[in-house]
DNA sequence: GCAAATTTGTTCGTATGTATT
DNA sequence: CAATACATACGAACAAATTTG
């Protein structure tokens, strides 16, 4: 342990803490404009290059963005988007997806909007392969969706299931086409394959490519993804599916219910 | 619409996405040390400034740490805690909280600790109130702990009890010592108050600078922190508790089983 | 519709400070 | 103590996006 006096913070800190300061304060309110560089560069005597670092870390806070042409300004809280995870519990159905997704969303009076899927078939990898137990090479078919809530990007949803629902007569999983009642209906109705339970495994990462042009966040990673593994299971206690979600961190809470709880308060923090 | 053709990426961000590539694809391995800048100057044929904004980028998507007077290295993954959230829904304890975080952890052979608790008598504020739907001044008590695994850093939590408990006897609350067979426990022993159930509502964002010093994780917001907002409900249907709990997202995952799920398989991803 | 002004973005050069080996 | 490597800071020039006149 050295102890010792603590040493000065560089400026560009020293410039960040005030602004953040003020901001976190609300000194300077949501969606006001900050001074320009040169005018900060001015007031706090220091080149514009100090400042820009001074602006950088704001930036990485999500303090504030900004804007080429306009200017710097203070962030402003995007409503946020609550899934309950925890949804119908009974019907084995799982809180936004599918068929209870558009209701769930329809019920906060926000506008939904889920893409056709995109369907693929494929061979599992590591990940999807371990998640669903089955060899790695083994055939499966992924349908794929993006989902926008008042024409917000929102969410992509991959779906994966054994190519052997298809071989036993599921075929419409193979049809790039919305189920209108839920893929988990539809199995159940064509194999009698009953979901009875999931597991989501939440993880939080930096957005890949993709990801950043799909939801239009920065692509520097200074806006997180959700990663969410659903591991839906048979009465068997098989894994007959597995969901991967991702969701930008900027714009989504979610709700876990655990034994007896009272009904969410709509308009409640 | 301008279409057109794209215009060429700004040289950092080639040499950025040249670099990612090369990790991603694992030709530079975890833990590999990245030639120094001034090698990469060269390599490039750029200057300092522009191979450090690459470098830079490579830091906000966690891709890389450097360290002064050594280097640049890839990063390399922590071996995640994982919690889960739907533990134990019969007797209404929570996974990751109190007495069975202890179990919970030691059972995944690792060593935890659990700081005492800071106890604190102060008014409800806004969010805290609106979750346990009192009056905004009513007075609480607050318990505070560190949590840590394998002496990392692992989580802070504090818990919010109304005042009413402890002059109803329950004054266990306001010692600054840990209560062996948890909060949730002693409170039903002492006033007969039987926690049902309880809503986590997750949600993520930047640390604050405690978070950062705590965790030590960089301050500048790469590496985002879950804040779980855990209410639990008595009988009667009302909040009894809120849990504050705050955990970095760079070695926290969390699970959650919903309806009928076979035992998790210990080393799966 | 266009040109000018404004504002942030990129890139270079240079010098000095701080941490580690 | 010296060498190495990243961190901070300044100055300068030009590019790109946006707003304004």
């Amino acid at each position: 342990m050295t102890g010792g006096m603590a040493v000065a913070d560089p400026m560009y800190r020293v410039i960040s803490d005030e602004l953040r300061q003020k901001i976190e304060s609300g000194q300077l309110a949501p969606g006001s404009q900050l001074p320009t560089e040169l005018e900060l560069r001015d007031r706090f005597n220091a080149s514009r290059n100090t400042i820009r670092d001074a602006v950088k870390t704001l930036v990485s806070l999500g303090l504030v963005v900004t804007r080429p042409g306009q200017g710097t300004f203070v962030t402003e809280r995007i409503d946020p988007f609550v899934t309950t995870l925890s949804a119908d519990a009974d019907t084995g159905f799982g809180g936004g997806e599918g068929a209870t997704y558009l209701s769930e969303v329809s019920r906060a009076h926000r506008q939904p909007f889920m893409s056709e899927p995109r369907v693929e078939v494929l061979l599992a990898t590591g990940e999807i392969a371990d998640r669903l137990r089955v060899e790695e090479g083994t055939q499966l078919v992924s349908r794929h969706q993006q989902r926008h809530i008042d024409n917000t990007p929102w969410s992509l949803q991959t779906s994966f299931y054994p190519m052997q629902f298809v071989l036993d007569g599921a075929t419409r999983l193979l049809e790039a086409v919305n189920i209108p009642q839920g893929a988990v209906q539809y199995i159940q109705e064509i194999l009698g394959l009953k979901q009875t339970g999931y597991r989501d495994w939440i993880t939080v990462r930096a957005p890949d490519a993709n990801e950043t042009a799909f939801f239009r966040i920065p692509g520097d990673g200074r806006v997180a993804v959700f990663e969410i593994f659903r591991t839906a299971f048979a009465e068997s206690g098989d894994p007959m599916r597995v969901t991967v979600s991702v969701f930008p961190s900027d714009r989504n809470q979610f709700i876990v219910d655990v034994g007896t709880v009272p009904a969410p308060q709509l308009g409640t923090t």
